[in-house]
DNA sequence: GTGCATTGAGAAAACGTTTTCTCGTGAATT
DNA sequence: AATTCACGAGAAAACGTTTTCTCAATGCAC
């Protein structure tokens, strides 16, 4: 029912080995070819990836985990990878975690099993250290978030200088009782407070730095809380898109305005935000580190074709700049 | 290297086709499937999946094409897809084909060669009529947008009617001047503009709906035109979600504010929504019809699978309600 | 106690390709 | 002109599973 190869080959009057060579495109005789290429039209021929993929041991799908797909910088960056990866022939599986550990390591399991020639990995949000690397023997490449101590390629945001290019644009903005939320559980988290804190350092800022642990409802208490103590922040900096989502419900909750009322910035641009926090002075809004989603993608791609061609070379930590969109 | 059913089997002393049975879970000896399930772990085996789905004729991934990752409904269905193929046992790849249909029809081609079990297909929005139908003998589920003529299940919102909700709510916000922007080029924008204009009829309502080409600059260009004309409408209903940006965009160029100067309404509920478009009175701001992302995504899937376990039944067309977010 | 159905496990075939092996042909070199 | 060489195509092996086939052992009925 289905055709194969063979029946390719009879209708062309040649080997099945001629028509897997002609659809390899190595060098055959030229009327031989075209008689196949008729063949494989005539006949609606698809080639069985399995039976391919089982018996030259390679397959040309790299596998794309990422942590939350809801999250547009991780969107874009897909889109990336993905442009780049048919440009080079392979095609893309996206899957999504969750921020889930388990289902991390479901999937890595899984690009195992399809023998995937490739992973790139954004990890999961980790509780406790990793006791064993993604991949195996299989090439990794890790995007967005880093696994201390893995030896493995990654391309990576300069979170600690970011956050630390937005304090600076704050100080100038005038603002000098700054607030900073930042995700407990994450290196990147972490990364982005200890810029946020050098920066404030280096300016002789008054800061209140909290790390937010990632459950429903943790920002709005920790942000009331600033609000009512006795150093009330004039600006607040959010080190994730969901974070930076809650402080301005919560502001808008306690009837405070952006800029108006109280400074906000974050990371990840996002189209809304043009329209968001628009101020009576017509100026001002939310100012965001915008991360080089494209680049991102692309780098990490061509990093992990790199290693398929040349597994034993040295890993390379990619550490790329974003970019400030300041509003206001 | 890669360790082999073969190996497991001499490590257990049993036959490979005993370690096959043991691990497809049918009647072994309790012993023997000890044994066997010791030197699984032992060996760390993992199955290869392609030699697995070559000799059984069957894979367990579905296939999931959506015409653009970027917008959020389809990455919230996604995760609803995702979740219940996972509960009974399948596996999902998600593919972009940004709404071009030349990728559209590379995926489902892919899609027929891995020999994926079905298919759950956002087709890409279509210029010219389709000649052939999507899918071949293998199952499809269309979602988000119908294909017009071809026999296959599908889950689709009642556009139709919620575009006439979208009205009416305008209406008993005591605007009677809506202007409609809609898309050209899908069926979904047509079916919106249906609604909208039979609501705005019955209603009594002085209307302007107008059909914008998917291409940079036609929203701003027409709404400006609504602007300059000489019956200004104090609504807009803008049918899809990039084309509401742009009415905003375009609104705030113009020095209007949102709801205070015009009212929005549009489709696909966003968290930012809630804090864009705060009129003075404090009220306000963009309503919307809120899609039922985890229905629709659950109700395909569950689609895909009856239809795997009963090809021949006759094919189910499911319209959803949307929910009217009402803000303002 | 014999015959028959039933169960369960091993042997071997099968899945649809790619790749290796082998061989024949024609060109190139001596 | 003879020998080697390069090349291209067919035959056959191989990839790692699942499934079918076969057969031995067990249980049950008569």
């Amino acid at each position: 029912m289905a055709v194969g190869i063979k029946d390719v080959a009879r209708v062309a009057g040649v080997s099945a080995a001629t028509v897997s060579r002609v659809l390899a495109g190595k060098a055959v005789d030229a009327a031989m070819q075209a008689r196949v290429l008729d063949a494989v039209k005539s006949t609606g021929y698809r080639p069985n990836l399995a039976a391919r993929r089982l018996r030259s041991r390679h397959s040309n799908v790299i596998g794309l985990i990422v942590a939350d797909i809801r999250n547009p910088f991780f969107t874009a960056v897909s889109r990336s990878v993905e442009t780049v990866a048919a440009a080079r022939g392979m095609q893309v599986i996206l899957c999504n975690t969750d921020e889930d550990p388990a289902k991390e390591a479901m999937y890595l399991d899984l690009m195992h099993q399809e023998r995937a020639a490739g992973v790139i990995l954004a990890p999961s949000r980790q509780r406790v250290a990793r006791t064993e690397w993604p991949g195996g023997e299989r090439p990794v490449v890790l995007i967005d978030r880093a696994i201390p101590g893995a030896d493995l390629d990654c391309v990576l945001l300069d979170n600690e200088r970011m956050a630390a290019v937005l304090v600076e644009h704050l100080h100038t903005q005038g603002h000098r009782r700054i607030a900073g939320l930042f995700g407990a559980m994450s290196m990147t988290g972490l990364e982005r407070r200890a810029g946020f804190e050098r920066a404030a350092k280096a300016l002789g800022l008054e800061t209140q730095a909290i790390a937010v642990p990632h459950s429903a409802g943790e920002a709005e208490r920790a942000l009331t809380g600033l609000l009512s103590g006795p150093h009330r922040p004039d600006a607040v900096v959010a080190s994730n898109g969901v974070m930076l989502l809650n402080v301005l419900r919560t502001l808008r909750a306690q009837g405070l305005s952006v800029p108006n009322d109280m400074a906000l910035a974050g990371f990840d641009n996002n189209d809304w935000m043009d329209f968001v926090g628009q101020g009576a002075s017509g100026a001002g809004g939310i100012s965001v580190i915008e991360q080089p989603v494209e680049e991102i993608g692309r780098t990490a791609t061509t990093m992990l074709l790199d290693r398929l061609d040349n597994p034993r070379a040295p890993t390379r930590k990619v550490v790329l700049a974003g970019k400030l969109v300041a509003r206001g």
